[in-house]
DNA sequence: CATTGAATTTGACACTGTCAAGATAAAGAT
DNA sequence: ATCTTTATCTTGACAGTGTCAAATTCAATG
């Protein structure tokens, strides 16, 4: 059992050095950035060790990704599990912890709501294990609003669960992605989104 | 003067084949799925001639998505300036259109708003010169909303703007890359948006 | 100690964007 | 008409990429 620091022929534990490597790696470069050749370099193994622990490159953004939906659902329901506060305020928790931690983790978000997993279904059985209950919180949460009475019942839950997170998404990426949207002003368009989003004034 | 169809060693007009066929490849393929030298192989020439009519591939690139702005805006203007009807079905047929218009161009709407360009930077004067006037475009035509009384007065235009565009925005991103969204509901998610986003009931 | 089997490496291949140097053709000058 | 210039296109080359097959190294098991 090769204690961590040696250097051993037998990495040890060379899948998730990888996965850790390949997140510092992507939050700092971008997925496009990620290279596999810089990346075995950065855990000072062969281009091609890689291989023995992931299927390809996808197999291994995949697992990156699903760590950040495990971290993600940390976040999530930490900001709205507190069930001491009312609703309306828990809401706007939940907005702000929701864009906050998009912009926190700009690749990474890219990587865990994009499209080159989801459209071109990438997507493994693993990630999707831990994506879908993560989409079915966000429904869960938004139906107990409506019950709760902050939103109206005149229009499905899914259907307001899908605009509150397009807001929310799209929120996230137009900051994220420096489109007509700077981070200076994050909270003030959190405030805007949820005051426009909860219906009578 | 070759005129179109033979085949000279001039090509003639190679900058907008070479324009036309990279919008084609990038709407089928994808912007990861250019590749320069298959390209050259479309426009049935070789692999650096691009470089004599663009810098490089994101000048390409950047070529593509200005040609995007303007189609866009055509559209965009087409379904929002005609004033004979009132303001609140002219709202909704924006939204309509501009969902409708990111569905049926997703790659190309992805070039257009994403990441790539804006955040690195990436974007040249060209792209910046009528890509702004679309941003500024939606500005006035919400403030303009705003002044008919169809949004409230109580937060301002720009914020207001923000959070309408983050939904459109959001939308359009959630069902083009198919999480938690698909196609076949667009219609019912645009008018739940228009419920939720405009005031009162 | 021998053998099995997993972990890792090296060599190789096809592909990418990009540049320098050469080849070609059109336009302008004499 | 011929020469010169200039824009255009091609060929050769390089460094970089993901990925595979075959060879190597080591730990564990018999």
């Amino acid at each position: 059992m090769p204690s961590s620091g040696t250097q051993t022929y037998h990495h040890g534990d060379l899948r998730s050095a990888l996965l850790d490597a390949a997140t510092s790696r992507i939050e700092h470069q971008g997925i496009d950035g990620l290279s596999l050749r810089k990346l075995a370099d950065d855990v000072g193994v062969s281009r091609s060790a890689l291989y023995h622990h992931f299927r390809d490159k996808n197999a291994l953004l995949n697992a990156v990704a699903a760590n950040g939906f495990a971290n993600w659902i940390a976040m999530t329901s930490e900001s709205g599990g507190d069930e001491t506060v009312p609703a309306q305020v828990r809401m706007k928790q939940f907005v702000y912890g929701y864009v906050h931690w998009a912009v926190e983790h700009p690749q990474l978000y890219d990587l865990m709501f994009g499209r080159p997993i989801w459209k071109n279904d990438l997507a493994d059985d693993e990630l999707k294990d831990v994506a879908y209950p993560a989409f079915q919180y966000m429904l869960s949460l938004i139906t107990h609003w409506q019950q709760k009475g902050l939103l109206l019942a005149d229009k499905p839950a899914l259907r307001q669960t899908q605009v509150i997170w397009a807001t929310l998404h799209g929120l996230a990426k137009l900051v994220t992605d420096g489109v007509y949207a700077d981070s200076a002003h994050i909270d003030e368009m959190c405030d805007c989104a949820v005051l426009m989003l909860l219906p009578k004034k």
